[in-house]
Parts: structure tokens; sequence; C-alpha cells
DNA sequence: TTGTACGCGTTATCAA
DNA sequence: TTGATAACGCGTACAA
């Protein structure tokens, strides 16, 4: 007896057909019942705590009212960040979040097929991790569901919104830079990586800008991982004559590589300065606290969610006939129209680059004068 | 032309009726077609890539197939891994996780009703925090809803899973006795909150196990949060005599007390040794790497969704109209049936606590023999 | 100003 | 061995 009121329960209590209650309550402007049956249905829908059934709804409109965020990792902090930036536009906009983690889709091809082949999202987000199988998972998707692409460059032909990356690194390269530090290495992330790369770029304008000598035995790329920031540091701290400074290009890198600074000895900030791009909560708790540039992560969630809700994520390519089986691996190889030169600003594109608010710096005790000019 | 397949799609090209294909597809075993049948609509749903809509399964078997998860805050590392656990568990039993946030839903009436009300989801995890909007809303979820409470004492009639915190506080607070300390005081989380004295239960009870001395004012409780444990460990360090050892109940709260340590100029371990509840990747990088106990969070997330998938969770009550328009406080006192004596054990009860596999201590540089000893 | 009828895509029941 | 048909709950075109 308890089950959910639906329609026709508030329209046998109020006495009126299904169709009015539906139209009354959907705010509907053209509908013009007399204002005591509208008081009349209002009553009796809030009486019966009537809520309509999404299932149906989602049926009835062919939109599910849901959106789809895939990250790689969900303890990693700034993907944290990312889901709730989303979440929060996501609920504000009255969609529900659906959560999945990337390895896990690869591995299981009924989950993906369950979230992305069953109607059950209107729209997919990705943060990948650069993983090989991103891409064409990725790819897979944007073939049944406007897809975004987050905090990466467009691939494969889908939209992506990203972060100003390149002016993080300069503007966390040039803080050491104007401490007085000369020799400033870098430590990234995955090799290859789009974000590596960004970063990596913005650390060499910034040191070509000032005249600064660029090199290689400084550059070192390892992994998007504490261990690997780790190794990293461990390799630069190795070279002589060896940097003063080191950016490194992510937070989660970086407490890898003050952990290997700390074990060989290096005093930081008194031997070596250490700034990262990303902050998370934990660091500044840190011995020493680390200097951050903080990027509005959470507005690229949101961004994202804005994205796919205004119909700019990827179109469904018209006639493309449904992948078929889960079966292999089939069209791997798309051009990448948006890889050049990437359309800055807030505007259409495919490459959207988030720049307000700008990175901001955050200083704490990982970064200092060097030595010999104290 | 392009569109989502639909059963009767797959119906006309192999040339039978819905019905048959829907039986055959999903495996029905009283159906009894030919092989060659069979076969034939199964090529051509592969073919075509069919896959059953999601909402329109949910309508007819008024069953949505997903789960909802609330945490209080994602980046939570604690949060983190519930979420991860619960996310493949449900993966695997082909459900998918909607995941949404406390504070949110407190804060936005229609984000609690399209979450709870619309029968998006077949069931819901609350992971709390202890704030007050938290019985509320779980109460009026839990008339809605098949609920679950997740790392907390059953509330409100809600049945809930949590891990055996007593057991992990008891294995610091003797792997800190092992070592020599008699003086050993507690920095807890929020006061009066399940965990907090669980925690606290298992750190006295090691105490007077041992016959070492309780003081009252080496008990410091502000919240589960990094500026608390700073806040409680600069008040611990404030006391004469001091002493020799800390158990923190939370490891986000430890990240904290060690800051306030360092700045207070105390060395951990070698004046103070620190040991926390539940780990994180980052405090192994640490200066001190954290000793702490480790539980099984994931698999706690996991069984929130084995109990609310084998329909065990809170029983919706039968007869309770619905809630009417979101409106007011309401029914808000409930008796708490199972706050007691907590029955032990993973059987069917009302509050079970997940004691397999048991805490494990994880020893790193944090803790060491007081300063007499060595 | 209001009601009837249809279809969204499935599954389950019944009939053939 | 297979098919027709009726729901599930909603929104909307059309009729009254």
């Amino acid at each position: 007896m308890s089950r959910r009121p639906s329609l026709s329960d508030v329209a046998k209590r109020a006495e009126v057909s299904v169709s009015l209650v539906s139209r009354i309550l959907s705010g509907d402007t053209t509908v013009r019942a007399r204002p005591e049956t509208q008081q009349r249905v209002h009553e009796v829908a809030a009486q019966l705590g009537y809520q309509p059934h999404g299932a149906a709804r989602a049926l009835r409109l062919s939109r599910a009212g849901a959106l789809g965020l895939v990250v790689h990792e969900v303890s990693n902090p700034i993907h944290a960040e990312i889901i709730r930036g989303a979440q929060a536009a996501a609920t504000a906009a009255g969609q529900v979040l659906l959560l999945s983690d990337a390895p896990e889709l690869a591995a299981n091809a009924d989950a993906f097929a369950q979230l992305v082949g069953t109607g059950r999202i209107d729209g997919l987000m990705w943060q990948g991790s650069g993983e090989d199988y991103d891409d064409e998972l990725v790819a897979r998707a944007a073939r049944q569901l406007p897809t975004v692409l987050v905090n990466s460059r467009p691939r494969a032909g889908v939209p992506a919104l990203r972060l100003d990356d390149e002016a993080a690194a300069r503007l966390a390269v040039e803080h050491l830079i104007g401490q007085g530090h000369r020799h400033i290495g870098y430590v990234g992330g995955r090799p290859g990586a789009d974000l590596t790369e960004r970063r990596y770029a913005g650390y060499l304008a910034a040191l070509r800008d000032h005249d600064l000598p660029v090199r290689p035995e400084w550059t070192v790329e390892r992994e998007w991982d504490a261990p690997a920031g780790h190794a990293a540091m461990a390799a630069l701290l190795a070279t002589d004559p060896r940097p003063t400074a080191v950016f490194v290009a992510n937070v989660v890198v970086a407490v890898g590589a003050l952990a290997a600074a700390r074990e060989a000895g290096v005093a930081v900030p008194e031997q070596l300065s250490v700034i990262a791009v990303h902050d998370a909560w934990f660091v500044a708790h840190g011995a020493p606290p680390l200097t951050t540039v903080r990027l509005p992560l959470d507005r690229l969630g949101a961004e994202a969610v804005r994205l796919l809700l205004s119909g700019e994520g990827s179109p469904v390519p018209a006639g493309t006939a449904a992948d078929g089986a889960a079966g292999g691996g089939g069209s791997a190889a798309m051009g990448d129209p948006g890889g050049g030169g990437d359309p800055v600003g807030g505007s259409a594109g495919r490459g959207i680059v988030l720049a307000d608010p700008p990175p901001q710096l955050l200083v704490r005790g990982s970064t200092t004068r060097p030595e010999g000019m104290r």
C-alpha cells in the first residue's frame, strides 16, 4: 500500500486528470487552470509527498538527468577537488552525479557498457591519467555520448577542458627566480603526457625569459605519483652540479620528492627550494610546509558539467553505427584536430583553457633564497 | 536515424517478436527457442550493439540499478577509501554508484529530494560526520529507501556498519605500551561522536589492562580535522607533566597534531611518540613517517553495498505515509534500539562490526621507546 | 478549462 | 516454440 505516490494518485485525490496534474506541477505556462484547481493539485501533491519518478521521466524525455564522471583514482586529492566541483555544479543543475573509476572500466567491459551504453547518463566527463586505455575508452564513449575530457588536451576528436598549466608553471618558476635562484630543476609526471608537457613548457619559458640555463640532466620525468617523485628527486640530487631549486609539476609527486630530499640529507628549503603545482590540504602541515601554486580544480569540474549540459560536449557522430559487441581494437587512430594551436579563452572550440581565476601562489616554507644569497 | 537500437529493432532484424528477444537476451531458462533462433537473435543484437535501456528497465522492474553514497567530504582520504570499496563492489554487482555530499544535501532540499525521492537509487549509504543534519537527513532518507550508515553506530533505527575501532585503538596503544611508554595521551575527534567514543574505549581498556594512569588532562577532543589536531596537540603539550606518547584517533587529525609538535619544538619520536588510526598514502612520506593502524575501509564500503543489495538495509517502515513537502522538523526522536550492546560479528543485527581483516599495525618512524629507556 | 490517448523500451503473463 | 498484450509513470498532442 505504501508504494510511492504517482501522478495518478494525485489526480485521483485532487479529482482531476493526470495530464492536468502533470502540467500544473511542471509549471506549464500554457495551462490555464482555475486557480482553485491549481491550488488543490499543489496541496494534494504536497500532502502525498509526490515526486516524479526518475526512470519514468527519463524514459519519456529520453534524458537521464545524470552525468558520469570517471576519475583515475579517487584518493588523489587533485581528483577529489575536481569531483567536488563537478558534484556541486551537477547538483545545482538538478542533475545527479555518477562516479566511476577508469582502471575499473578498463578491466571490466560490462562496467563500461553499464555506464556508457544504457542511457543512464546524459554525458560523460573523463579525468584520465594518460594510460593507453584512457584514449581507447574515451573514443568509444564519445561515439555513444556527449563526452568531455577533463584536465587534458583534446584527443581523438573529443573536446577538452584544462587549466592554464603553462601559466601555473611560469608563476612557480618565476617565484624561484625572484628569490634569486638561477639553477632550477624540473620534476615532471608521466613522460609524454599533456600535463607534463604544458608545465614543462611553462618552466622552459620562464627560464628562457630570464636567460637561465636549461640543463637536460635537470629534467626528470617519471610518473604521477609519490614514489615516482621520490625516484626523480633522487636522480636530480645525484647530478653535479645540482640545482638550488626544483619545480615539481604536481603536488602528489612533490610529496615523494620532498621525502627523497630529506632522506638524502638535503635540507629544504635551506639547501634546496621546492615548489609544486596544485595544492592539497595536508601539505600545509608538512615539514617543511610546501609552497604551491593553486589552480581552480573545482571550477574545472564545474565547467565540465556546464559544458555537457549546454550541449557542447563531443557531438555524437551521426551515422556511426553502434560499436558492436565489446569486441576489439577497431578505429583507434583519429586525427587530433585540436592538438596543435589550442584555442584559448572560454569560447566554443574543442580545447578550452580555464584561465580564470588565474593560478595563485601560496608561499609556504619550502622555498627561500639560494644559499649564497642569504 | 542513429538513435540507440531498441528491442524492437533487434526483433525486426531477427524476424522474431520483441518478447522473444527479451527473454533470449536476458537468459530466461524457461524459454525453449530453437537453437538457430537463439543464435540469430544473439548475432543481431551484437551486430546492432544492442544494450537494454536503463530507464525502461528501471521503470518496468521498479529497481533503479543504482546505489547512492553520501560522504561528508570527498577529499578526506578515509572517505576516498570507502568510496573506492563501494564503487568496486557496486560495479561488480552490476550497479552504478551515485555520489553526493552531505553538506550539499543539507543545504539544498531539492538535491536531497532528487537523490532520495525520485527512485533513482535502490539504496543509500551514508558516511556522516556527526553533524546534526546527518541524523535528520538519514532518518528522512530511511523512510523512503533502504538505508545503511557507514562507519557509525546504528542511529534512529537505521542499521549501521562499522570497523572494530576499539580493537584498532587497543592495538595502537599497546604498541606504545610495548615500547615502554607509561604516560600516554589521547587526541580524539568530535566529542560525543561514535568513533571518538569507541576509540577512546579502546585506549582506556589498554591503559587499564596495564595499570597505567588515566589523566583527564591528557584527553583532548576537538574535531575530525587537521586544525583541530593541531589545537589538541598544543593543549596536550601544555600539560605538566606531559605524556611521552600520544594516541591520535584519526590520521587526518594526526597530521595537524604532528605539525603542532614540530612547531612547539617537540621532536617526534625522540621526545614524543605519535600513533594514529587509519592510514593515508601521504603520511608514509612525512617527517617523521607516521606509524598508523590500518583498518579495512574499502571493505566497509563494499560491505555496505552488499548489505543494501541483499535487502538488509533499513526496511522502509510500512504505512509511513510519505514525508510531505520538504517541510520542517517532524519526527526527530526515535528510539535507538541498537545503541546499547552492539551485536558483534558479521551476522544480521542492526549494528554490524567488520572485524575481519583485523586492524593492522604499520610501524613507521613516529614511535620509539620513551626517552629514559633509550 | 480540462480530459483522452499515445508512446518512451522493458519485462511478464497469457494464449497459441 | 513463439507472439500479442498489458503494464511501469510520465509528458504531450489533440480533442472536447
